[in-house]
DNA sequence: GCCTAGCCTGAAAACGTTTTACTTTCGGGA
DNA sequence: TCCCGAAAGTAAAACGTTTTCAGGCTAGGC
């Protein structure tokens, strides 16, 4: 009797750990310790089953497994904006360890919305994914902490922190980096330098800021400072950039901006009001994003070692689901690349 | 008697169906039943149930659900390049209507490997995924066929197509929207017209290319055909601008180039070489990314819809899934943004 | 008053693993 | 020969759902 083909059902009927069982002469058992803990079985039968499980194009149901190992091999990696060509190295740091250690990683954009962040939070409990890893502080401070506190999941950050909750972090120093890039403004006779920073709200920026004031304040040029906000993206960088430096204002010599898209945006506003870059205006980014080399004029940039702090949190991560011991807070180190976009200050 | 706490285990005992069907008054069966099919279930139930979920504080766990319905509620999205900026906003639209629909898309980056396809595609049968999304042709022929042949697992194409394999797809024309740019730079004067062309192998490249030739030859300069290749990133881009513009050659007064890095790369290259754009160099892009505004100058490019690109492929991609009727072949319009990186030939 | 149809519900099987608890086998020492 | 223990294997329970199958109940038509 012919059966009819039952439609939107597909008949893909795998092999399942039973007919592998069948084949190899030995117990459906047998066969999930030869695949799991290969020493704990004889060596003839563990050849037996994987002549067996060649013969009949067996693949473990992960379904399955997860069900049965409340586990799910997936780590989430929260960003702030998927968009942001920042985060695209640290994503495949992170990967390659990952998918090393046998592990998916689901990326989660947030769009900048904790209400969607959220959302992410809550595949932990429903054991959809086994950790999460961190890439922004735009979360609702209530989810991390129970997430963190008593019945606790593995939670890592990469590059941001949260100044009142204490999770393990992997991120460079972003204090230093700003000192860094001020020192070399000064060093080039710079005196009024303006800062174009990240939100207001975002601890990474408010170290920076930090950077930045006490260089200033170290050089006795602490009245210099000033300070306007941008979101991290191109247009406020443009935007900002025009207010900074409209010229009926005492105008900076020089802009330190917390991102290269901003960096960038000023770059543009500068050559709107026509004022020469390095000549007239130094413009410093920060992440050192594939583009920077190509904008005009070149830009000078700190860089960050995205892939291996996309690595190094997520070996973190994993340390930390396995009970290893670990570091809990891992400094990288950043680099100032000087290119075309600073020079000297005029006069 | 005190337990010692389990290392390595967390203690998230989450409420199970068993627990609110005792809550409520009833069996798991109505309880699944209330969830999935409320109106196969009494008004009153229905509220005991809720009420009861409610107080138990339960969520389903997924991966019994995905074991017992085979199903996992996850499309991978495949990519060549994740740091590819152009992506992003497709991914977004795919996003919109994925989460809608309560399914999962996890992105898989390829990172032009075709060896890291496969494991994507091994995806399907084991029930990790659902459906796959194609923005790269990047991928194993074999395996697509394979896919998308007997034990048929839904597939679409979005940006890109194979040349031999019918896949639905949707895409734009990319033939048109070649034509329409020549056709513009043939329109202000220029008759030696380069083509920035993406690997050859690549169809919509094909495309474009075959547009390109149709448009010099429709007005008789078919002679003045030249093309180079490129892989799509800025730094191929400035290399052949480079070698394109090299004074030695009868230089192309216009460059269409088959993407916005490599167009932002030929800049970097005439700024180089000492060409004023758009003076003696006219430029044309590709995809309209958010950096096309802020380059110098700002490049004439064309825009595709990428948000609707990526929300009707995974319409499209569901529909499929679910047998409704559906347009296998989708073409989303360009348009050509006009900014200040082109203009009149000189002389 | 009886039968039927239709709604609602519950018991239990099923999904494909892993793991527990138990059995068999085997080698070797007394 | 017997016994012991380790090694290797098996049967079955468990994971948390969904779904099938079989009733039970109610209402309504005769």
């Amino acid at each position: 009797m012919l059966r009819a083909k039952v439609s939107g059902k597909r008949n893909h009927l795998m092999p399942t750990i039973k007919d592998v069982a069948r084949v190899a002469g030995c117990s459906t058992a047998t066969v999930s310790r030869a695949l799991a803990n290969p020493e704990k079985v004889s060596d003839t039968t563990r050849e037996r089953v994987a002549l067996a499980i060649a013969e009949v194009g067996y693949a473990p149901n992960v379904a399955a497994r997860n069900l049965r190992r409340a586990e799910s091999k997936t780590i989430v990696a929260l960003l702030p904006d998927i968009s942001n060509p920042f985060f695209s190295e640290i994503i495949n740091g992170m990967e390659e360890v990952a998918h090393q250690a046998g592990y998916q990683v689901l990326i989660g954009d947030c769009e900048h919305d904790p209400a969607r962040a959220e959302a992410y939070f809550e595949l932990l409990p429903t054991n959809q994914a086994d950790g999460i890893l961190l890439l922004t502080a735009e979360v609702p401070a209530v989810l991390v902490r129970q997430a963190d506190g008593q019945s606790s999941f593995p939670l890592v950050m990469a590059c941001e922190f949260f100044t009142d909750i204490d999770l393990p972090t992997v991120a460079i120093d972003n204090h230093q980096a700003a000192c860094h890039a001020i020192d070399y403004l000064i060093s080039l006779g710079h005196r009024r330098i303006a800062t174009l920073s990240g939100p207001a709200a975002n601890p990474i920026c408010k170290e920076r800021v930090r950077g930045y004031r006490g260089t200033l304040a170290a050089h006795g040029l602490s009245a210099e400072a000033h300070i306007v906000e941008g979101d991290f993206g191109f247009r406020s960088g443009y935007q900002q950039g025009l207010a900074l430096l409209d010229p009926a204002q005492a105008r900076p010599t020089a802009i330190f901006c917390h991102s290269d898209e901003m960096a960038i945006g000023v770059l543009k506003a500068a050559r709107q009001l026509g004022l020469a870059v390095p000549g007239q205006l130094s413009v410093v980014g920060f992440d050192n994003i594939g583009f920077s080399e190509y904008c005009e004029p070149e830009l000078t940039t700190i860089s960050q070692p995205r892939n291996e702090i996309g690595q190094q949190a997520m070996q973190l991560l994993l340390g930390l689901m396995r009970d290893k011991p670990v570091v809990r807070h891992q400094t990288l180190s950043t680099q100032l690349i000087v290119r075309k976009s600073t020079g000297r200050a005029e006069g």
